[in-house]
RNA sequence: GGAGGGGUUCCCGAGUGGCCAAAGGGAGCAGACUGUAAAUCUGCCGGCGCUGCCUUCGCAGGUUCAAAUCCUGCCCCCUCCA
C-alpha cells in the first residue's frame, strides 16, 4: 500500500519529500521556511525534530485523533525525530482551542491512567525508534511562581480575546477561566523545551503553535514550522468529529462496526477520509475523482474501498475484507447478522412463558423505556423473527432464539435462562 | 463592594397566573425513497401496561381553586461601575 518511504533522505528529491509532508495540510506557516529546513536538514545530516502534542483527556481515542499521528508517521518514515508530548499537565489546564465552554479539570491521576492508554494506542502506528516521549508535567511541575509570571508576561490580553474563540463565548456571556488564557502559553513554552522544528495540530492550534515560535525566538532558537491538517469531520459530515457528539470512529471500535460506520458518512466526506486517513497515493486519488465525476466509479463503491482501507490500517487486510462481507450480509442482503447480542430471560419473570413487547424491548436494551418502546411499535420500527409487531399490548410468547430487531441495524436474540 | 440582566425539557430558544408536558429550530429515533450516501417527505421525540395518571421549567419554601409564570430566602452565571 504505502511506499515504505526510506529512512535516507537521498532517495527521494527535495520536492518529492515535500510532497509527501505537505499530504492532507490545510496550512503551512511559513511556508518557506519548511523546505528551508528539510534542506538544512539534508545538508546537516540532522533529522529534524517534530513536535505533536496531545492531552490525555480521555480513554477512546478516534480517528479525529489519529489524523496528526499518520502524518506524524510520515514524518518518522522519512527519517525524522518525532518528538511525543503527553501533556499530563496541559490536560489539567484544559485547551480552551475551538470550545464554547471550559473543559473540564481532570485530576492528574486520571490523567496518568489516560495517558498510558494512548500512547499504548499510538504506537501500533509510531516507529519506537524514532520517537521520544516526554510529559510536560517534566518541567511544568517544576516552574516556580516567578517563572509562571514571566511566562504569562509574553502574552497580552488583547492579542489572547482577539481570538474567534473567546470572543464568541464573551459574547454569549459564557465564562472564560483564567487558566484558561494560560494554555497557549503552555502549549507554546512545550516547543521550547523540546527544541521542535516542527509543531503538528489540527487547524484550531494554529494559535498555540504561532505563540510556540514567539517564545522561541525568545528564547533564542529557531522558530518552528506549523503544520495544521483540517479538522476531521464527523459521520454526520457536518460537525468535527467527536465523542460528545456520537459522530466517530473509535481506534478501538472492531472491524465491522468500522466498516459500517464508515459506510455510512456523506459522500461529500470521502475525499478529506482518502486523503488523510488512508495511505492511497495523491495521483491515485486523483484518478479516483475524476472517475467519480465522470460516472466510470460508483460512489458506492470508491466509499467501500475506503471502508476496507481504514479497517487495514487497523486490523489488516484480511480482516477488512471479512468486515466487507459482513456488510454485505447483514446491509445489502438484509440478514441477519451472526453476532447478535443475547437478551436473557428469567422464566421466573414471564407471565405464562409470555413477557409484554414493550418489556421486552427495555430489558434488551433496545429502547430506553417502555414509552419509547411502544412509540418504536406504534411506528413500525419492531420486528420478531422478521414479523412486523404492530400492537404495543402484546403479549409475546418467548421462543427461544428469537431475533427481535429495532430498525435497520439493531437486534437481539431472545434466550431463556434457568 | 454597588447597579442591572439571566438560569426553561439533549442543545439553542419562546413562554410572565389557567387553553403548558411547555412554541420554533437543531440533534436524535422510526417509516418511505436509496448505495446503511446526500436531499426530500411523514411521524415521534419526560415517565408509567398509556383513551388516563405521575413527575418536570436553578434550589428550598410561600401566596392562589390554579404557578415555568407572583412573593421570600439561597445557589450559580453574565454585564456595567470601582
Amino acid at each position: 500500500m504505502e511506499q515504505q518511504a526510506s529512512p535516507s533522505h537521498n532517495e527521494l528529491t527535495l520536492e518529492e519529500e515535500l510532497a509527501l509532508i505537505r499530504r492532507g495540510a490545510e496550512e503551512v506557516f511559513p511556508e518557506e521556511e519548511l523546505a528551508e529546513k528539510l534542506e538544512r536538514s539534508r545538508r546537516q545530516g540532522r533529522p529534524l525534530r517534530v513536535k505533536f502534542g496531545i492531552d490525555p483527556t480521555t480513554r477512546d481515542i478516534h480517528l479525529g485523533h489519529l489524523v496528526p499521528v499518520l502524518r506524524l508517521r510520515q514524518f518518522q518514515r522519512l527519517g525524522h525525530q518525532a518528538v511525543l508530548i503527553i501533556g499530563d499537565y496541559t490536560a489539567t489546564v484544559g485547551d480552551p482551542s475551538g470550545r464554547n465552554k471550559a473543559r473540564p479539570q481532570l485530576t492528574h491521576e486520571q490523567v496518568m491512567e489516560n495517558a498510558r492508554d494512548y500512547t499504548a494506542q499510538l504506537f501500533r502506528f509510531l516507529d519506537p525508534e524514532r520517537t521520544e516521549v516526554v510529559y510536560n508535567g517534566e518541567w511544568f511541575g517544576r516552574m516556580r511562581f516567578h517563572d509562571v509570571i514571566r511566562l504569562l508576561s509574553r502574552m497580552t490580553v488583547a492579542r489572547m480575546l482577539e481570538r474567534e474563540d473567546f470572543q464568541k463565548r464573551f459574547r454569549s456571556e459564557v465564562p472564560i477561566g483564567l487558566h484558561e488564557l494560560v494554555y497557549p502559553l503552555m502549549q507554546g513554552y512545550d516547543s521550547v523545551q523540546v527544541r521542535a522544528d516542527i509543531e503538528l495540530g489540527g487547524t484550531d492550534q494554529k494559535f498555540n503553535i504561532l505563540v510556540g515560535r514567539d517564545l522561541q525566538k525568545e528564547a533564542g532558537q529557531s522558530p518552528q514550522v506549523g503544520i495544521c491538517y483540517p479538522i476531521l469531520l464527523g459521520l454526520d459530515g457536518k460537525e468535527k468529529m467527536s465523542k460528545s457528539l456520537g459522530n466517530y470512529i473509535a481506534l478501538a471500535d472492531p472491524p465491522e462496526e468500522m466498516y459500517g460506520k464508515t459506510m455510512s458518512i456523506p459522500d461529500s466526506l470521502m475525499e478529506q477520509y482518502y486523503e488523510l486517513l488512508t495511505t492511497v497515493s495523491l495521483a491515485e486519488l486523483a484518478r479516483l475523482r475524476e472517475d467519480l465525476a465522470s460516472g466510470q466509479v460508483h460512489p458506492r463503491d470508491a466509499k467501500r474501498r475506503l471502508a476496507r482501507e481504514i479497517v487495514s490500517l487497523f486490523y489488516g487486510e484480511q480482516a477488512a475484507w471479512e468486515a466487507e462481507a459482513h456488510f454485505d450480509r447483514v446491509h445489502r442482503e438484509r440478514q441477519v447478522p451472526e453476532d447478535v447480542p443475547e437478551v436473557a430471560l428469567e422464566p421466573s419473570r414471564l407471565n405464562d412463558g409470555r413477557i409484554w413487547i414493550a418489556q421486552l424491548l427495555l430489558t434488551a436494551g433496545l429502547a430506553k423505556s417502555t414509552s419509547e418502546a411502544r412509540r418504536l411499535i406504534v411506528q413500525g420500527g419492531v420486528r420478531i423473527n422478521g414479523e412486523l409487531v404492530a400492537n404495543p399490548d402484546l403479549d409475546w410468547t418467548v421462543e427461544t432464539g428469537a431475533i427481535v430487531q429495532v430498525g435497520r441495524r439493531r437486534f437481539a436474540r431472545v434466550v431463556l435462562r434457568g
